[in-house]
DNA sequence: CGGCAGTTTGATGTTACTCAATTTAAGTGG
DNA sequence: CCACTTAAATTGAGTAACATCAAACTGCCG
């Protein structure tokens, strides 16, 4: 199946739910192509608080989203796989209400905003899917925060990720490309990268799971699973 | 001004921001007036993962959204004040993703979900807003939990039901009716009752603020707001 | 071969949790 | 109005989880 977002015509980098998003976008747009952008590691593509009229899909890489405070410190909301849109109320908002950083080199979709208010029915039921999902994935994040040790909230993001990978058919196995450094994880997950170091040692030591290479594998995906489940 | 969702007709426990909603909620509506329900306090109003084909709004009264893990750890994901929407997703989403339980004594208004997709600008516009205000919402509570300490924690929730409470007009001083007991506190900033208890009373003792007969009063507001400002 | 960024490991410190006892407040029935 | 009961708040002591600081170690790239 062709995915208009990306220039690439071999799948394989877009799941099914850029399908979705990008031919919605595309119906939108009109016939003219969407502008690409592409990012290497570390590099910001949207600064918090900064309008724009453009709606981004990001199209291959990872990405996260995040707020920074007063201080310095850092709090990542979440990781963008192939295929996410950056966040549904950018659909109908121009102010971000968060920054968006490049975790790997990435490719970037930008859609002028479309005309949501006058669309139909198939633009809404994709808004309305996206938005329970972003919905549903704040309020998982806000249980593992509040509620979650070290360990149960690393074993969430793990397993959380892998099934959004499997769910775009990038992973079959029980191992994924891994592009976060330990600095990510604790900054996700309200933790210091040496204490992520010293959960993730102990993970290994019990063979729950192995990071190298840029490569998670899960070895005992099981148990990796029940730690992590909150509700 | 009439709030049309209330069956009371003097102003006060109904704020601005039902006004605009509970007008939109009763022109989809039709000429039929709103069921009104009662709960007492303790009393679950809403049941996650259950489906309803109403829409709810808190017309007077606290409440509260969470959701309970399987262990009996509770996440309490915010206070719902007199006029909130219960959410934004429910003007089309039968499924709650939350479960929603009474404070105080409580008045809710259901309406029967409005045909959303069939509707024009108005209400197009409520949502946008109330969308982003939930959205920005969950940020903000997410990099609070995650980045956060205790004390930056507890100003922050004193401070932002304080603020909240004024943009409705239910107070004009520096003190607010306040019916959370230390539980509450505890399960919506991932906390323990007996630590909040000593951070309270470190703050009663440092002439922040005191909370007595279910009334919090802020001696020193901006020292708070200082405290538990996060971005 | 350096040099840098990231990770690992150890030692120590702090924050917040747990457990338990005590006090206060809020009802309830006499 | 006063015992009695019950829920909530407070206080103290001990502990566990996680943070901080610092040093050693790894891989990688020029």
């Amino acid at each position: 199946m062709l995915c208009v977002t990306c220039p690439n015509r071999d799948s394989g980098s877009c799941g099914t739910l850029l399908e979705a998003q990008s031919r919605t976008a595309h119906a939108v747009h009109g016939s003219n192509g969407p502008l690409l952008q592409i990012a290497r590691p570390g590099e910001q593509i949207v600064v918090r608080n900064q309008t724009t009229q453009q709606v981004l899909v990001l199209c291959a890489g990872w990405a996260y989203r995040y707020v920074e405070l007063a201080d310095g410190r850092r709090q990542i909301l979440g990781f963008l796989l192939p295929g996410d849109l950056f966040s549904v109320l950018n659909l109908f908002e121009p102010l971000s209400q968060f920054s968006v950083a490049a975790l790997t080199d990435v490719q970037v979709s930008r859609f002028e905003r479309p005309g949501v208010r006058a669309r139909g029915d198939r633009l809404q039921l994709v808004l309305e899917n996206a938005s329970r999902d972003e919905h549903a994935g704040a309020i998982r994040l806000i249980t593992v925060l509040g509620k979650c040790s070290a360990e149960e909230r690393i074993a969430y993001l793990l397993t959380h990720l892998a099934r959004r990978l499997r769910a775009r058919s990038v992973i079959r196995g029980q191992s994924y490309p891994f592009p976060l450094r330990l600095r990510h994880i604790a900054d996700a997950l309200g933790l210091t990268p040496v204490h992520v170091s010293r959960v993730l040692s102990h993970f290994r030591d019990r063979g729950l799971c192995v990071v190298s290479n840029g490569v998670l594998n899960m070895l005992d995906e099981p148990e990796l699973d029940r730690l992590g489940t909150v509700a």
